[in-house]
DNA sequence: ATAATCTATCGTATTATTGCAATGAACAAA
DNA sequence: TTTGTTCATTGCAATAATACGATAGATTAT
């Protein structure tokens, strides 16, 4: 039917995959990996950076505000986005427990 | 046009997606975690755990599989699916290495 | 008030993803 | 050979995601 059957799935489950999801998609990954870099919260400046049209560079920037990794300040006439550190130290934390788990010996390696 | 442009971003930045896009259901987060988990390499076990169609989760493990992130032996009839170790190594190392880079000091926290 | 700047949103087109029933392929057991 | 088991693939339908031009909204500068 196309649409994920989210409720069939834990609450750890799907924010797992909501926080990959943000990562899912090579521009996001862009535009984390410069908010990081830039000591100062670029707006547009990440539609210099980026080799995508203005509106879409917007639509990943709502779609990572909407899963909370990212902020944005209105500072007219311009908007300052950085990292939400709470939700950035969630995801470093959810991603450890998942690669920290060990591995159980394979039957098939 | 609905298609990511993924020439123009970095080889890094579009494998980071593709591992990231492995993680971005939960239904996959669901398989992996078994995978993890589970002693012997299950196969259509993974079916009785999770509350999908054979064909949904045959269709999942395949884009795990191609990711490479799991591997399957065939092993009559059944197949037999874990996780492909360096692979998984490589995600740990990616993800490491993006959740550790130092957030700068952001203008709007 | 007018113009310029920056960002968000709308509308639209295209492709990708999710899901399942049905079918097919491969092999073991009878 | 026939049957049953296991998994992959096909075909279909519906929703999600990607991308961009055009436009609207908000604010500053002139």
């Amino acid at each position: 039917m196309g649409v994920t059957k989210t409720q069939v799935f834990t609450d750890r489950q799907n924010r797992i995959a909501d926080l990959a999801k943000a990562l899912a998609h090579p521009a996001r990954v862009a535009i984390i990996q410069h908010l990081l870099k830039v000591n100062s919260c670029v707006c547009g400046d990440l539609v210099e950076v980026l080799p995508l049209a203005q509106a879409t560079v917007s639509q990943h920037l709502k779609e990572l505000k909407q899963i909370g990794i990212i902020h944005g300040e209105i500072n007219p006439p311009r908007v300052c986005y950085c990292i939400n550190e709470t939700v950035w130290q969630e995801a470093k934390a959810i991603f450890g427990d998942l690669f920290e788990t060990p591995v159980s010996a394979a039957c098939c390696n």
